[in-house]
DNA sequence: TGTACATCAGTGAACGCGCGTTCACTGATGTAC
DNA sequence: TGTACATCAGTGAACGCGCGTTCACTGATGTAC
């Protein structure tokens, strides 16, 4: 049957970690150790495998090793298994993209280009999570922390957009220029792993067509 | 119950609108009259109201008022009916396109801004049909009519470009600039009406925005 | 240190549901004569 | 013009399926004494 996940996620405490590595080699334990984390990355997982919509409790349950009941001890319902993996790919994506520009000197393009390659780099390496953390998924517009989580991420683009036209991040030119990038990365994400350009046959060269657009949208002339 | 639909699709025939409406005035008869286009209508409803993944076989009959099996026979199965459906809209949106030209003056950039707004306005207007149609997809990008029908609208696209530029459209640089316009408002337009812009409040001038864009990406420096 | 006990993360069976698709059928239609 | 008949678009019942969620329960754990 399926094995117990052994992945260990970033919230396990020692505790739990040690619990599960028991578990590993006794085989059956009935507590899982951290099945909250461990569901995390059984939804996390079959996102990718079938995407958000085709994504089921009961699978989730199955693959994390526990009965179908045993998610409901810790989220109220799927939607909520749903909001808690999206937010989790979104504090992961934040973390992404403070290490992408930490290397960079401050004030150069390079610092905007770096970003949307991260973006696009995000939704081709797990395109069910880009989907689920970015685009449809009803209620997720309605609940205040992931909104918090994505205003906080346009925030830093805003920011370094902000920084490199000297001007206040509040300032609304800030506000649309960022937009600007924003859409363009998204739109471009979504073509790229619905399969667009690879079905329409168009070949691009991804990092000229960021450094492009990049110096269109920010550089007057 | 639901009542018969009434709509009339542009593919229905004399003979099949004559029945239509003896239909309606009897209430009861054996024979729909035009019943792909009335399935192509209800999913297009549906489609509309839950989604593309949330749409099924069952309620489209029953809102085109047949019995469950009756769309099994003219559609292979619920995703034919989708593919229909996609390819229904694609046409529609052709049509939209090239009318949303002919007014125009050739070689100006409100003819490239022209087909921007309108393709976000066809996302806004009915964001289930354009999820259908645009993204998604599992299947349909192996689809032949369909990707024939996507290349020709990417090339109408690609065509004003080259036009706008003054250069030939097979060039390399008229497919890049198109790709530019076109990443811009897919992304803009799954930022609407996934409803991102609103959460984070976000207000946009979406002409000025398209103007902007339009010059940026079309006039060198 | 050892024991009694409260806690609560797990179980497994059950529920009602709507789905996609198939089947043998029925009856309205248009056509050949 | 009238009739026999082939066609095939519809019916309605049935199937097997996996789902989300609930329920009374069980048993491992950590803690108070």
């Amino acid at each position: 049957m399926l094995e117990r996940l052994t992945l260990t996620i970033s919230t396990a405490q020692g505790k739990s970690r040690i619990m599960k590595e028991a578990a590993t080699t006794e085989k059956k334990a009935y507590h899982h150790g951290d099945l909250r984390a461990g569901l995390l990355s059984a939804i996390r997982q079959l996102v990718e495998e079938k995407g958000p919509d085709q994504f089921s409790v009961a699978e989730a349950a199955r693959l994390a090793g526990v009965s179908t009941a045993a998610p409901y001890k810790h989220f109220k319902d799927r939607d909520e298994m749903l909001k808690a993996a999206a937010l989790d790919n979104m504090a992961r994506q934040s973390t992404e993209m403070r290490d992408a520009l930490a290397p960079l000197p401050p004030k150069c393009v390079e610092r905007i280009e770096a970003l949307g390659q991260l973006y696009i780099e995000c939704a081709t390496r797990e395109p069910g999570m880009f989907r689920l953390t970015f685009a449809l998924s009803s209620g997720h517009n309605r609940d205040p922390s992931l909104i918090a989580s994505g205003k906080a991420m346009f925030g830093l683009l805003q920011h370094e957009v902000a920084t490199f036209l000297g001007i206040e991040p509040l300032d609304p030119e800030a506000e649309r220029r960022a937009m600007m990038l924003w859409s363009f990365v998204h739109g471009l994400s979504f073509l790229l792993i619905d399969g667009k350009v690879e079905a329409m046959e168009l070949d691009l060269d991804l990092p000229q067509m960021l450094h492009d657009v990049a110096q269109r949208v920010m550089v007057d002339h």
